[in-house]
DNA sequence: GATGAATGAGCATTCATTCAT
DNA sequence: CATGAATGAATGCTCATTCAT
């Protein structure tokens, strides 16, 4: 009379429909404009189950956009890390972070359009270490590249912003609109264009 | 022979009180985590003032929205306008992000840190309209300038990111904090990596 | 400076006004569901007027429904004591009622379309005093044509509901819908309906 | 195993309950001065469980509306359909008129002291099926008679009123007041005097 | 008399969360 | 685990009324 051998059972099913339905939801009303029962709507599932498995709306937001970001960064990462030199590095991760954008619609809305401090509460903790990684990595890789000269030297608060705001910048409004962005010419310019700002092969 | 000369109103101070106390609240707490009881106490206002004046919270949101951009922009595109060269547009234009986010705080935690699609409601014409014009005389400006073969020519869409998405960037990340930036050299160190992503002078 | 000779001075034509737009929205929405805004907007005053000549909302639908009410009782009982018989009587006030709707559109909806008590507040004094004297005129009336043999004798509570109770109804529905009565026709059939209720000639 | 034989279940008693409560204050303080609080308080019931179970306070007030005529209809036009003759059908309806008045208070008050236009909102739909219905039958049975000449031949649409104008107007009395009525005297006197106008014995 | 800004209690409704089944 | 009825605090908003000008 026992569920034998199910191996992805019914429940991490049901998880997986509520993140997403959850996620549709955020995006398209915003999270705090987003009901329970908007979810279990969504999802197919009642306000018990939803309570059961992610006991509160702000933990599954928090699962959310966890659950976006790890799969972000963990790309992010190994791009940079994989690249041979610095140029190729810049190139690398602007590149992947467009397609990114792209292959994965939904989560770059939520995660890229709006600022989730607030609704992380209790999550805080998983988020900052999660970032506190992230950043470091990066850091490193610049640190490298700036010690041995290929990039130039500056205040370290300002890198990542060269390096990912334009793409950001880009990114958000490409997320407003519904428009379909031309990924490979724009990728060459907005990398093209950090590569400027941060190589050090004299210029000015 | 009433009401001679009271050049400010006791209504316009009023209505003044209740946005900032409304800007007060919602870059604290978030737009829709503000309350009007909030507004009300931050500003030390009634309930019926508050609707006699802004007619909904979602008018009071734009109305804040629009005070502000309405103040940042009109300078903006001064600084642009009043520059000589391109190189001295950009670099002005940066420094006056820079020093209108040191300047107004608030409304620059307000305007920056957060998309503000779906809170414009029925004053979204005046927003687009307001954002039209603004986009407009930036790509004269900029355009002028490809044309005259000092800034490269790039696709039309990145443009603003590469001009200000760093800056961008950089401001959402000391706002959320609260460090006060080391504005001088930053600006100069941001301005320079987007001139040099920018610029015409050959280099790679 | 003071006003000379304005025999119906502004100040009247200001409560007429307030008055007939109130009646307007109590009839197009209900009296509950009017607000003193609506009554000011549909008559060009403002609160502040409004408050200083009716004293309060209560008050105000109070004087509209005695305004109304006093207008149709006159005219009823004239109708009712010029009668030479009884049944002249009868078919004259069947026959005033429905003359008295279709010239008075607005008040018929409002006197007979709902019960008015509870809104009557202080003034109800005032209408159970009118009220008192109609019914009075109309028990004289109708025991004076009894105790002569012309009208059946009855229960005393019974002759008002088989005089009027078809008219009303009629009326009732005549005015929930926006369509004109056939007057004529109709008043000589529900008169001689009454007639033959009341009328003393054997019959079964 | 569970939930065996709950003919009524809570859900059941919870929604009458709710129902009743309305009643109960409509008529002692009219619709729209019922808070949905004043409902609560009388059903024992919370916000949201009656927020769950009828939606809206119109939804809720057309809900109580609906169910005291349906059951008002129906017995009126059983009453009619099972007389053998036209005289024992008007005689009938009378009679349970103001039986089914005296049997189900609460439910007269509500259902003939007002109109209930504009408080049935979204509901209206299905009281104009009900109504619809229930004049054809009754028109079917008026006609019928006519035909075969017992009763007089009139405009159609003062059949009702002649009817039950006077019914109506006794019981909107009767009901103002809180006086019970000697049913049966009352109603043989009622009777008659609608048997006398529409019947098609020569008089006159 | 006229005006309309100010007040704050009150209202319908929503919603995260709990819990019995 | 799943369900959905129940809860009640909280919210945006309305409105009769007051009062300074």
């Amino acid at each position: 009379m026992k569920k034998l051998n199910t191996t992805h059972s019914n429940t991490d099913n049901r998880k997986k429909a509520i993140i997403h339905g959850a996620l549709e939801c955020f995006i398209s009303t915003g999270i705090s404009e987003t009901s329970i029962s908007d979810i279990c709507k969504k999802s197919n599932s009642s306000t018990g189950s939803l309570y059961h498995h992610f006991g509160s709306k702000e933990k599954l937001a928090a699962k959310v956009y966890l659950e976006g970001i790890q799969d972000y960064q963990k790309g992010f990462v190994h791009a940079l890390e994989a690249s041979t030199d610095a140029k190729s590095g810049i190139f690398g991760v602007i590149a992947y972070h467009l397609k990114w954008v792209v292959d994965h619609p939904a989560w770059a809305i939520f995660l890229f359009r709006e600022r989730h401090s607030g609704f992380m509460g209790q999550s805080e903790h998983e988020l900052h270490q999660l970032n506190g990684e992230f950043v470091n990595k990066i850091s490193v890789w610049f640190f490298g590249h700036v010690a041995s000269g290929t990039l130039r030297k500056l205040k370290p608060d300002v890198y990542q912003p060269i390096l990912l705001g334009p793409v950001q910048e880009y990114v958000r409004h490409y997320v407003s609109c519904a428009h379909k962005p031309d990924i490979k010419n724009v990728a060459e310019e907005l990398a093209l264009a950090a590569w400027l700002s941060l190589g050090s092969e004299q210029k000015e």
